[in-house]
DNA sequence: CCGCCCTTGTGTACAATGTCCACATTCGCA
DNA sequence: TGCGAATGTGGACATTGTACACAAGGGCGG
């Protein structure tokens, strides 16, 4: 066989025609195992076949590459979110509906962190300003960002009755608080390495506290 | 003058005496401005006066030297909350007393948090493995780590009445959940930035949550 | 259909960093 | 007093991000 064929298989055509997608994905790949610190911009290049410098035609610089992954991780948490709520039997009643989905925003972020460790990290890490948190390309599949799920939820819970209406400003931050302090502690805290199922446990308990003291 | 004298003047004994302290005081003054990324090994040996590869008399690497920068920023930590703690107006009734004890824990740690973000993100930077967060070398004045002084406070609810005991396991989980998340938020989250007044606020608004529903 | 130009990729180069190896200096103990 | 272990030095190397000038070629105006 030829020689190590991890690069990308050379091009015959001068331009990559896809390269910045290229790049976004092959730093997902390099930030799914190692985080955000193992994205690097060259061994993104090698990966797509092309030279360290082509990277700066679609990037203002590394931070710009890293900037795009995080969004892209943020993008997944939203999906997996929706997912979570997808799952839940739909033939409920309204205010056990409103609880399971918001039930479900936090689940998906935990099952999320803990799947993905390496992707979780970047997508929270700051490169200096993270005020993007809300850009739509951190939106999932329907269009809503991690945040926006959960402050919808948090208006499912007022409407269903579970969440006095003046506890509702600035819910967001208190459930957001503690769900991802949790995940924090499960992927490189004093939690990591809990077994999945006692992870679980411990995600319902934080949201058990949640519901308790929003 | 003489040429920049940012390096430590030139030493005039061939050993530095206390190199070891020295690197770890530059290591930390980098962290406190820039955060984990900022301790940069060179720089510190420079700070110090010294050969870069002198560092490794001493560390075995970057990651053992950012280590003792961890430990050294959890045991500020660990002072913080306790400075909290004796700030409490020691007349108060027992109960009363557990309570604000608690409450001065999770207020050290935010107050901590925003005064010293980049110590504080170094605190908890995580080289592969942070089961060390009960090392001597993070103790305060009193000796106890953080970890500790939160179980203790927590024990003190127990004993106040205030937190049933069935609720006691596990419950430093729930509480480090919460707080750790804000003082992200805070940090680098996008509650950066809050008025340290608001902030101060947001902080007391999860610890009633985590009051309420731990 | 042709030629130009703007976009995209290449080559070369440089400064910084972490870390390795061999060597120099000196402290402290036998 | 002398010798070995601890500590600091010098030089070297691979890797990384990034700047600058150049090449290739795709697409649009004529």
């Amino acid at each position: 066989m030829a020689a190590a064929e991890n690069p990308q298989p050379k091009r015959d055509t001068y331009r990559h025609g896809d390269l910045r997608n290229a790049l976004i994905e092959a730093a997902l790949e390099l930030a799914r195992q190692g985080g955000p610190e193992a994205v690097v911009l060259r061994a993104a290049t090698r990966q797509a076949g092309v030279v360290p410098n082509a990277a700066y035609r679609h990037f203002a610089d590394r931070d710009a590459l890293l900037h795009a992954v995080s969004q892209a991780a943020m993008a997944q948490v939203a999906r997996t979110m929706e997912a979570e709520q997808a799952a839940v039997s739909p033939t409920e009643d309204p205010v056990a509906g409103a609880r399971a989905r918001f039930r479900a925003v936090g689940t998906g972020y935990l099952r999320y962190a803990q799947e993905e460790p390496g992707l979780f990290r970047a997508a929270f890490h700051v490169p200096g300003d993270m005020s993007h948190a809300a850009d739509d390309t951190a939106a999932g599949a329907t269009g809503k960002t991690p945040f926006e799920l959960l402050g919808e939820a948090l208006d499912g819970l007022v409407d269903a009755g579970l969440l006095a209406e003046d506890r509702r400003p600035g819910a967001e931050f208190l459930a957001w608080s503690a769900v991802h302090g949790l995940a924090v502690l499960l992927i490189d805290g004093p939690l990591r390495g809990l077994h999945p199922t006692q992870a679980h446990d411990a995600g319902q308990h934080v949201i058990d506290m949640i519901e308790r003291g929003i």
